[in-house]
RNA sequence: UCCUCAGUAGCUCAAUCGGUAGAGCAGAUGGCUGUUAACCAUAAGGUUGGGGGUUCAAGUCCCUCCUGAGGAGCCA
């Protein structure tokens, strides 16, 4: 739960921080202000930050200035004895400036105390056109300014929330002793799996070189073959996952589809654990223990930032991660999950069918209507899912999982590796694939091959889940989907 | 890619059966001694997404394109 509301909590940066990298900033943030303000009572400061907010009277005003340091506002009170009190009260909102004053209970509610500005001195004047006005505003028109919006209240607290998280991922898996391994981001081969990809290429593309039968020559191309890039660090992380035995990635992937909704973006961060002499079991436990970590993690860190989503964004955000906390994950099979569904009261717009997928109003039903908690989906017939997943011993089902929650749906999507060269290499035939694509990745199988798995869990998915933001396109920093690649 | 809905002032929205395009906020000017999205007053602000069509008359009806949102598929 959020400390009380002189606090700011962890996250922002301090002067100690300055001071212990030998710099002397010479001023004081708002997240120390807010941290030690009974000491700083009383005393000068020169706080540098923009002006979030200003409302005026006949012979004072009041501005509220944010500095990044940390989610709140300072409240400053300046007076018409300034020298420059008339000029001031005309700075635009998003105004950068320095002031200096002394720091002072605040004799009205709301604010517990206040900077009593003695100098007010503009940085970078703000233009009267500034687009953030002090109103809320859609997020339809915040996207077209992605630019400013991490000004507003809401992407404030996304993206410190998103950075912490990135923390929180890397702290989990190296507290385990995990080795975090950077995958290539151009790939040269297609076989990573389904979905469409990105072409690189240094080709002219009005005039590319033709070999004899009219293809174009890609052995003229930048790498002296087709590339593209990565939708994927599983394969490749594979091969480090049997050296070092727990490792992970965490970068950027892209997806060439035309997927317009809520959940999908051409650019998004995923992060996929590879663990050896682990079986699915092994997997899920590792998933749960994960999510579990790092929802703890930024209720500690970031408990304004979450007190405000909980408010304005989700209103029972908070009672849902707390169940999130509670909860053992539920598991369930495909086949059972079917059963449940043909049982199901609720009319299904695609009847549920064993040898189908489930569909989002069937994954949405197991995770909202029946258990009502995050629950696993375990063993799906091999014909709707990865060559590279386990075969099972019923010879029909592999040994694959996903992670469904309410509200934001499949989450997490991973499997126990096929490690049995045989058995492997005639899966890539029965998928209508190219041993000879996979001749690096079966050779994991032929020397020293063991039993082990992972996940791919969808970064920005996870910032949504914690966020109780809606829309994928709120928590990228400049998200790319189609026919939006702007800024 | 498919289905549905939408696009009007800088922003959020209104405009009845097809009949002179309005409001709040922001910005401007003035007022106000403790404000919290401050408040009060005044003036200003428009090629109704682009193009074409029907009509005496189109923000409104038709066609088309563009853009956005929601849902579906694909997935993370």
């Amino acid at each position: 739960m959020p400390a009380g509301a002189t606090s700011c909590p962890p996250g922002g940066f301090t002067l100690q921080w300055n001071l212990s990298r030998g710099v002397t900033m010479g001023w004081t943030t708002i997240k120390q202000i807010f941290s030690d303000h009974e000491q700083l009572l009383n005393q000068v400061l020169e706080v540098r930050g923009w002006i979030r907010t200003q409302r005026e009277s006949k012979n004072f005003a009041f501005i509220e200035l944010n500095d990044g340091s940390c989610f709140k506002n300072l409240q400053v009170i300046y007076s018409d004895t300034l020298a420059n009190f008339n000029e001031a009260v005309k700075y635009p909102l998003g105004s950068a400036l320095k002031i200096t004053g002394t720091l002072v209970a605040s004799p009205a509610a709301g604010q517990p105390f206040e900077l009593q500005a003695e100098k007010i001195e503009v940085i970078g004047l703000s233009a009267l056109d500034y687009p953030l006005q002090k109103k809320r505003h859609s997020f339809e028109f915040l996207r077209t300014i992605p630019h400013l919006r991490p000004r507003t209240n809401t992407f404030m607290a996304v993206f410190r929330v998103r950075s912490l998280l990135a923390y929180a991922i890397h702290s989990f898996f190296h507290e385990r002793g995990f080795v975090y391994v950077h995958t290539p981001i151009i790939t040269g081969s297609d076989c990573e799996g389904a979905g469409q990809m990105f072409r690189v290429t240094t080709l002219d593309l009005k005039n590319p070189p033709r070999r004899q039968d009219s293809e174009i020559d890609f052995n003229q191309d930048f790498f002296g073959k087709e590339t593209n890039l990565t939708v994927s660090g599983q394969l490749n992380v594979e091969g480090f996952c049997l050296a070092f035995n727990r490792v992970y990635t965490f970068g950027p992937t892209f997806r060439a589809e035309n997927s317009n909704t809520q959940r999908h973006a051409s650019e998004f961060w995923m992060i996929e654990p590879e663990i050896a002499f682990a079986d699915l079991g092994d997997n899920m436990q590792l998933a749960e223990d994960m999510l579990k970590y790092i929802i703890r993690f930024i209720l500690e860190q970031a408990p304004q930032e979450m007190e405000f989503f909980n408010r304005f964004i989700n209103t029972s955000l908070l009672q849902r991660l707390q169940r999130v906390l509670d909860a053992k994950f539920e598991h369930i099979t495909y086949t059972r999950a079917i059963e449940l569904l043909q049982k199901a009261d609720s009319v299904f717009t695609f009847p549920p069918q064993w040898g189908s997928d489930l569909q989002t109003e069937h994954e949405r039903y197991l995770s909202e209507k029946v258990f009502q908690k995050p629950v696993f989906v375990t063993d799906y017939p091999k014909e709707i899912k990865a060559f590279y997943m386990r075969l099972n011993d019923d010879g029909r089902t592999v040994a694959a999982m996903d992670l469904l929650v309410p509200d934001v749906g499949e989450i997490i999507g991973g499997s126990q590796r096929e490690e049995r060269h045989g058995v492997l290499k005639q899966r890539i035939t029965e998928m209508g694939l190219k041993t000879e694509d996979y001749e690096w990745y079966l050779n994991l199988r032929k020397f020293g091959g063991v039993p082990h798995a992972g996940f791919g869990l969808g970064f920005e998915r996870s910032v949504m889940y914690l966020t109780g933001m809606e829309n994928i396109r709120d928590v990228i920093p400049y998200p790319r989907t189609p026919k939006n690649a702007e800024f």
